[in-house]
DNA sequence: TGCTTGACTTACG
DNA sequence: CCGTAAGCCAAGC
């Protein structure tokens, strides 16, 4: 087999975003410490994954997505009714009730 | 072959 | 809350 780990990570981190439930988020960091590579490693996925994928659900550690989406991620965090900071101006999720690391966490 | 960049995180002041 | 620094791994030039 060759190069192994390296298609192991990738399917894993598209994986874990593809098993996100609607209406919560996972950070970076999470989605790269529950697949064993870097925070860095998990937005290139996500850039060269595809569309296929919910990237919305994927946010940074402050909870928000990436910023050139933001607009269209706040439609889909209204759509599936994540909970959210609601600012007239910012799009930012409350990870103190939309991170799925939080809940499974929480007894 | 080696430096720079990037959908990032965390720590320190 | 903001700026700076170090850590992280892969792709691009």
């Amino acid at each position: 087999m060759r190069s192994e780990a390296h298609e192991t990570v990738r399917e894993r981190v598209l994986e874990v975003v593809r098993s996100i439930p609607g209406g919560r988020v996972m950070t970076y960091g999470d989605i790269a410490r529950t697949t064993g590579t870097g925070a860095r490693m998990v937005g290139r996925i996500l850039h060269n994954g595809g569309h296929d994928i919910p990237w919305w659900r994927v946010v940074n550690a402050e909870g928000r997505p990436y910023k050139d989406a933001a607009l269209a991620a706040r439609a889909k965090f209204v759509e599936e009714a994540t909970p959210m900071l609601d600012h007239s101006n910012d799009v930012r999720v409350d990870l103190a009730q939309a991170s799925v690391r939080r809940l499974q966490t929480l007894p």
